[in-house]
DNA sequence: ATGAAAGCGCTAACAG
DNA sequence: CTGTTAGCGCTTTCAT
């Protein structure tokens, strides 16, 4: 930075305000340090400005799981956002393990970054803790609900599945059921599962049969999934999987059983994941807001740090809701 | 790092030791540091260490896209290995464009990252001088072949496409086509059809039909894709998608139409995503090294920084190879 | 094995 | 609007 002051014959300090704030500095110079940074082939170092500014230009972001669709087109929005911004992004997965979330936030803090962004309400105390004594603007992702730290972007689980009910149960639908995979750990697919089983119990409906699979939804096991129910309950009119690749699974397994959908099991997933449109039959199935939720998170962030209001407002919650795709397997 | 070092009674520089190699501090006073550490539940501050140490424990990454898969599998692999040798995940797609990818080389270098890397070798000038100025090891993977910087890490392309259609050569196929998504962007796409049409022409078959489909793949392209080719020529009895989201979208758009898969048309794709083996008829496929290029990318990295060997060794090339996965549809 | 000292390259008051 | 000055919190020789 020194010799591009040098070069436009300025001092260092003119040149690092011209950095951050070209329009700050006089008309006359700042097409000589323009120059300067040209000739020089000039890149600022990031890490010392880190150190001096003490806060970084990059976003820790923590996913639970960074091959999971929905998640990857909300960090591709975010990175598309920070980028266009000027700031970075710091990504890890947390496997759906807060414990792991805790470890990470631990080692991001460590970067001060401009902002943390968590996939979701469950923490640990500890990392509760941690959030709340950095100061750092952290937003919670995906999920709404609970003691918020500075803003939550999100919607309703629980609609979700609730929707999906009334859905199958006004198209005439009464022995229900749901396909769930790693119920367990994922409690975003818990909540559509309760939200589903609540309505069909308030409708008076008979008790939906619950399957709940082991590990990561895939297709494959939707496809078991599928198996399991018809062998428990073969009376069962109409499913709704946790998600999408679950329903991909049951669409084919069904073709191989022969079980005409939706005449005989109308199926709804979640996510509107991009082969919905093309299944056979098509998928009716629930569309998230996967990427206004990345827009909106880094659009509110980085608003707060430039209007320095962080601290001051109470937190931000923004329910961006969610659409029912009605298709022909429901 | 000060207040650590009072508390323990010892200097700030043995702290700081302590944190690099513990086990180059005396057994004796160890115990003491890491006490005064828990006790003020002291964090150490990466950028300070990272401006002083002219380099940060952090990767820079660039992918074509976040929200295909194989990149997600092969980033999801690097974060793990990275997370647990004390690295963070620097990331950012290109959007396959390499004068997007050059700004964030740019900008990535501005953080003196510990290693940068790219996906596939098309890369701008600029953006190579860049690389070679700056004294980090670069990874080019998924795409092998050219002037390395420091390591490739990947397979043939068009060694896929060569395998699928001497596969369905072998099958009796004898009028063939393929189907790509946007190969004048996506290089590695094209060099798998390359291959494909190569081993037909030199077979003596008759030329095969190419449908070259505009914009990313998707199943709903793919789909569009098949009607294309029925009414191009109707008599081709196999066809190779670009990869396997075209080919699910080709397979259920088969059903629709009533084509038989595999006894009027076989189809293969590329990528053996986790509905391959669940389709209706399950997908022959391709299936790539994604995570192993990940594991494979960042632990060979990792080992050039410990040895300190960068610069002096030449450049690695590691082929991983693929698997051809035969299944049903071809 | 430990400590003292000199920065790393930049930012942010502040004075002019 | 520009320049001077004092660090940011750590690493890394180099003595001891």
């Amino acid at each position: 930075m020194e010799d591009v002051a040098h070069h436009a014959q300025v001092s260092a300090s003119s040149v690092s305000l011209y950095l951050r704030r070209p329009e700050a500095v006089s008309p006359r110079i700042a097409p000589r340090i323009a120059a300067a940074i040209e000739a020089l082939n000039y890149v600022p170092n990031l890490v010392a400005g880190s150190l001096a500014a003490a806060h970084t230009r990059a976003v820790a972001v923590i996913v639970p799981s960074l091959i999971n669709a929905f998640f990857s087109a909300t960090v591709s929005a975010m990175q598309g956002e920070l980028e266009s911004s000027g700031y970075q992004l710091l990504l890890a997965d947390s496997g759906y393990d807060p414990r792991k979330e805790e470890r990470l936030v631990r080692t991001f803090l460590a970067w001060s970054p401009a902002a943390v962004v968590l996939t979701g309400l469950r923490h640990t105390a500890t990392c509760r803790r941690m959030l709340k004594g950095a100061e750092v603007p952290v937003a919670e992702m995906w999920e709404l609900g609970g003691k918020p730290f500075d803003m939550q972007v999100g919607f309703s689980h629980q609609a979700v599945g609730a929707v999906i009910a009334e859905h199958m149960l006004a198209r005439g639908r009464s022995r229900l059921a749901v396909i769930g995979a790693y119920l367990d750990q994922d409690v975003r697919a818990e909540q559509r599962a309760q939200g589903f089983l609540e309505v069909v119990r308030r409708h008076g409906a008979q008790d939906a049969t619950v399957i709940s699979l082991p590990g990561l939804a895939t297709p494959t096991s939707g496809a078991h999934g599928l198996r399991r129910l018809r062998e428990q309950c073969p009376e069962v009119d109409g499913v709704f999987c946790s998600n999408d690749v679950l329903a991909l699974g049951v669409l084919c397994e069904a073709q191989r059983l022969g079980i005409s959908i939706p005449d005989q099991l109308a199926v709804a997933g979640f996510g509107d994941l991009p082969y919905a449109p093309v299944c056979v039959p098509p998928l009716t199935t629930v569309r998230p807001p996967s990427e206004a939720i990345g827009l909106t998170v880094t659009q509110r962030l980085l608003a707060l740090k430039e209007t320095r209001s962080y601290g001051c407002a109470p937190a931000e919650m923004v329910d961006l809701g969610f659409e029912l795709v009605v298709r022909d397997s429901a």
